[in-house]
DNA sequence: CGGTAAGCGAGACGGTACGTCTTGTCTTATT
DNA sequence: AATAAGACAAGACGTACCGTCTCGCTTACCG
């Protein structure tokens, strides 16, 4: 028995002025500046007021947030290769894929949010890393289970990853690539022990 | 003959306005909310004029940099215990010590500037996070030397080591503590070849 | 032969949610803050929504109107007493007593409206203040009529007499009292020639 | 020895702004629609920032008061006729004629904000009205010396000729031209004992 | 007695002014 | 020349009210 969403009384809300937002955010987040990503920005470039804008979320994060759960949609693909250096590798690769110029842009705003606040670092931490750390978990989980590492290993190594990723891209120590994603995997997987 | 330095004409810097600038801005930095850190604000506790303050700094950032150039002066020692495992431990040991909750709140707002601005992201790199890149590359480059690990490895390390502690700083994924140290380093130094 | 109001079709207006309106407003108008007066605040006491209050009122000047005309039905009663300076000074004493201090807050709203935009000012120029003008008027031509005072003077009069008291409702130049009364009809009446 | 006004620190206020706000707000609060006159479109006029108009004038109404001041200056002179209606015939005859369309729309905005807000009344009553009213007065007390009419009246009649004025120009009930001023000044005067 | 049509509540929407805040520059007199 | 004092232009902030809109529900009548 299907249970209908209870339609709530009053005007429903505006989906096409939810999706101008989200687009908005995104265009803005990825364009020249990083301070030309306002509420104002923001609402002026989607042709909605600020009212809709402040009723639906309170903060730039939180669109950005939804904007990412909405247009960053590309999965990295969960592989199994059987072992953890396999799989690294090609999460890795994946994801070094994703974090393309625009999507780098909108990393660091996150990240700028986060070290600004420590509301909006719990949200982004919940909200959006989360995902992404789970992912990995399930990897490194495999590999525990196999053997290949210790499941103490297995908890640090995510902050490590990602630890490394995140530090490229705020503090521009290096690129986010092909390599540090083979390099990144061999480190981690190098505690493995193959015969075991 | 000494050549005294060419003293310019006119009224010399305030040193007093000087140190009572950074000694503002570290307590402002410290201080409650990451909002209350302004340049107008850092003018006004320093008792100082904005003129001042953006005569000598362009950016709050400038000013925090220089500031833990002066206070943060918490030098982490190098230690030499004879292995890498010895020596990171001890060194990461000390690093999480200084990393206590003011300093924290400092270190993210330099991430907070790093992540929103490619320009202060190279000065932060190059002014402050070089220094201790350069302290912890002397450890494992003696590792290397030593032939407990590949030389490659050692360069990602520090990507590796320096991120977990921001991203857990940044994202509050984590404590930066002896228990993170003790970890991170057997996960560096898991790769050694002990008998080597 | 009595013409019925030929029902038109569909849901009778809801007579609750005009004196709700009504009500609300004369509530509003008396309270606190001059500001509190809104379509929004008006709605929201009389429980009603703005699609019905914009339905029947464009403004709030409309509904003042309308609220005065339900509820400020004060009669100010023409006095019959042979001279003008009786008559007046009934008449007048009367005024003076209706003007208490929420009708009085009342009042400031219209006189504020008024000001502020043309049209609103004709609509209460020929809703609110001709009852008030006529009344006064009736007496004024009774005293025309016995020779007391030319007609000229009449129509003068009204605009002095009802100009002193909205000139010290809006600018707070003295009250409008009794003695305000006496003073004023004593003034306007002694034009006359009693012995005429 | 003359005192010199002490000179403040810090740089001086700017009277090119000031005398462009005050000509902004005299063009604004005379042009089209009265809703035209906010402190956004003063600014803008102005080409000023509205910081800097919100640090002098806390309202529109101040920046009106101090607008009229600066260019309202049309001083309506004091005749000395020897006979109240003459003094009082040209002392209203001119006050018609400063009462032109531009002049009259900034006056219904002053009674409008007087209207709503009795801090802006007691302002406007006291720092615009005021030496208006003094003028009047002046005429009147000489009327009141020479025994043409009592001081009580004299009082009474401030506000029944002013009154009559506002009254018009806010209802629209009738030009305040030469007409009303001829009318006014014969029967205020008309109380008067020519031949005391 | 079921269809039709307007009234109504709820509340989202685009618009826009509000008054505050911080930024970075400037203009003074003083040191 | 450097300083303090502080005024200035610029423009984003988050809030509030405006008047309009879009729903689903209600309340009458009329056939």
């Amino acid at each position: 028995m299907a249970r209908e969403p209870a339609r709530r009384p009053g005007r429903p809300r505006s989906q096409h002025a939810r999706q101008a937002i989200l687009a908005a955010a995104m265009e803005l987040a990825t364009a020249e500046g990083p301070a030309s990503l306002h509420m104002e920005a923001i609402a002026k470039r989607a042709g909605v007021s600020k009212e809709t804008l402040y009723r639906w979320w309170r903060s730039k994060t939180e669109v950005i947030l939804d904007a990412m759960a909405e247009y960053g949609q590309q999965a990295v693909p969960l592989p199994d290769t059987g072992t953890l250096l396999g799989d690294l590798g090609e999460f890795l690769h994946a994801t070094a894929d994703s974090v393309n110029p625009p999507t780098a842009s909108v990393l660091r705003h996150l990240a700028a949010a986060a070290a600004a606040d420590e509301g909006q670092a719990l949200q982004i931490r919940d909200r959006f890393l989360a995902r992404r750390r789970a992912a990995l978990g399930e990897l490194l989980d495999r590999a525990v289970a196999r053997g290949e590492i210790e499941a103490g290993h297995a908890v640090l190594a995510r902050d490590l990853i990602y630890g490394s990723l995140w530090y490229r891209l705020i503090f521009r120590t290096g690129p986010v690539d092909h390599a540090w994603a083979r390099d990144v995997a061999a480190a981690i997987a190098a505690r493995s022990r193959p015969g075991a």
